[in-house]
This record gives structure tokens, sequence and C-alpha cells, in this order.
DNA sequence: AACTATTCTTGATAAATATCAAGAATTTCA
DNA sequence: TGAAATTCTTGATATTTATCAAGAATAGTT
């Protein structure tokens, strides 16, 4: 099995080995280097990408400042869920971080899948459903801790992202200064 | 219409009058008492509920205290959705604040009301894909408001929950304590 | 209505976090 | 490689929010 099989096998549970290679054949494997822009608010986001390797955050400007709101590593899916469904407007920015590696299918390609692969809708809605959770969770975290036990608690889940993306952008995503999060590393 | 009509036509957007009348004839009217338990954390969650009146607390046990993740009123609907779907234990406690009507399916029954209506599936992920941008929504209002700010933003969208229901719910669902709660509220 | 529970408010104080400013470290790029 | 730009750290201080404690207000119960 290819890298790209193998997740979303793992992600949708696909059961059948030729449906999931079918899916698989509609990404395509692009380029995008540190600093390019894979979506901008306002656009409509008419692609879903799975990062092979590298690094992307997805962040909206807030009334005074950026405000990051996820960054994606290797194994993730990107998009802006509800523009890529919907044809909205899309809510989020998306930049490369790192010179990155994406398998990408587009809208078009998207709404093929569920022709083709029995039962797509009940998995796409599960995958969706577990997405939910990790949101739910991450509420969660705001409600029940502290910035230095969100810190702690992330940087336990994602040691990876700590030598490889500016801090600041981490803080962000955290809801904290860059100037706190500095802080709470000496420790 | 029924108002359970009207809503599950507005939230799922279903065309068929006949299917729509088919999907509520599955929900069962029956109430729920102030303090009564809708369903506590580790048990299975196999309903889903839309609420005809009332309030319902959704909330979970943190190391310190109970955390409240949302109260829900008329015209929203209720379930650990994660359980719902998966048969997982769930992970949130619910509780009536206030004696409460509700119309609820089975987990049984609405696996049925996918043989039934067509395109069933894609319209419930579009829901849960409208849920998920809800909950996201709500991640950026704690990366980028205070508290006194989040206090305001969710003032203004929810004026009626302020008279019926304790404030020290809604302080811990904003992630404050009811002390803050109740100076912001003074000005 | 009177008693009890619970919830809400208020003040005093402590703790957590943000802001500002400057210098150090790192990265970028010509 | 070296200069410029960006990012990170640190200290001093201000602001926000939490905690604790007590009394006031409200709701629940007999």
């Amino acid at each position: 099995m290819t890298e790209l099989e193998h997740y979303i096998a793992s992600y949708l549970g696909i059961g059948k080995f030729d449906e999931l290679v079918q899916i698989v054949s509609f990404f395509k494997l692009s380029t995008i280097k540190k600093g390019e822009y894979f979506l901008k608010t306002g656009k409509n986001c008419d692609k879903l990408s799975f990062i092979k390797s590298g690094f992307l955050r997805i962040f909206a400007a807030s009334e005074k400042e950026e405000v990051t709101q996820w960054i994606a590593g290797k194994g993730y899916f990107v998009t802006d869920l509800s523009s890529f469904i919907f044809d909205n407007p899309a809510r989020w920015t998306i930049q490369a971080l790192a010179d990155s590696e994406l398998y990408t299918i587009s809208s078009e390609d998207y709404k093929k899948v569920g022709t083709i692969v029995s039962k797509w809708h009940e998995l796409e809605k599960q995958f969706i459903v577990r997405c939910f959770t990790l949101v739910e969770d991450r509420i969660f975290t705001h409600l029940s801790m502290t910035a230095e036990e969100r810190y702690h608690y992330f940087f336990e889940h994602n040691k990876e992202l700590f030598n490889q993306v500016p801090l600041q952008y981490i803080a962000s995503m955290l809801g904290m200064s860059p100037e706190t999060l500095s802080r709470m590393r000496r420790k």
C-alpha cells in the first residue's frame, strides 16, 4: 500500500481494496513553497489536500491580529470544510510554513467519489464526526485548563511541531501571547 | 407543518414532504424533569432529541470541577454525537436545567432513516459540517477574544438564556469564573 | 409564610497572563 | 559570507481574571 492509501484506509475505513485504489487515484501530488497560499479568506475552497510532508498554517484575521486556528503537518487533511462542502467563501486563510508536498483532490472529483464508492457518504460522515469530536475536545481544553496546562498538553501530543514551526504561531493557536509561551518553555 | 417538521426541514433541507413526515414520525414526545439526567458519562447514548421546550446542560467533570460545554434550549438537538454514531461510551453528561419537552429518536430508528430517505447521508453530513463550523467558530472566540468580549458576544446571541438558567453554568461555558461573569453583568 | 437551599454579588487580594521595550538568536537572501 | 529581516527571549510593569470569604438575593419546600 502506498502512504496515501494507508492513511485513507485508516481514516475512512474503506473496506474494498479496489475502491481504495480508485479513490487514491483522484489525488494528485503537487508541491507548495514556503510562504505560498493554499487558500485565502473569501475565495472558494475547491480542494482537499493530504499533507505528505511540510506544514500548513490555518488562520484568520481578527480585529487586532492574525489568529492561528491550527497548524497541520504530515498525515493531516487540510481544507476549509464549510467552503469545500457548500461552496461558501472560505473563512480561513491557509499558508505553507515550509516547502510542502500535498496530495490534492478537486471538489469536482470529490463529488465523483460518492458515485463510485458504496457507503461513501456514511464513511465521510463518520470521518467528519471524528473531526467534530476533536474540535469539541479542544474547546474543553480552553474551558478547563490554564495556558500552561494547554501548553503541556499540546507539547506532549505534538512535539514535532516545536522545532519546525515559528513559536509565535503555536502560541496563537494555544490562545496565549508569544512571550508567555516562551516563558513556559524555559521551565 | 408541525414545529418539528419545520425545524427538521430547515436544518436538514428535506425536499420531499412525505419523507419529512416519515422522519418526524420516528420522533416520540416525552418530558424530562428539572435535575433529571438525559445521559451520563460512560453510558451509551442511544438517542437524539430535539428540544421542544426547556433547557439541557451538557457538561463533563474535569480534574477540579464540572465544566459546562454547552446549554441547549428550544430548537436545539442534543446528543453525544460520537457516542450516538459510534456506540462509544459517552464523554458528556446531559442534565435537564428545567422541566423540558423532548422529541426523541432512538439510534435504532435513526439507522432506519437512511434506508427510507434518499440522500439521507448527504443531508446528515451537511448538518454535521454545519455543527463542526459552529464549534470551530467557538474556538476562534477563545483564541481572539477576552472574557469580556466573549460575554458580550454570547449575550447578544443568546439573551433568552440569561433569565432562565443559573449564571454559574453560563460562566463555565464561557470559560470564566462565576464572579467574573457577575462583574461583567453589572456594567 | 417561614425556613432552607442555592445562587448571586461584592470586596479584598492573589495569581495568571498581556503588553511594551530592548537585546539576543536565528533565519533569509543577495 | 555577511547584512538585513525576522523571530525569540527576558525584564519591568500593567491588566485581566481567579480565588476566597461573607452577606444579599432568589428559589424551593413544607
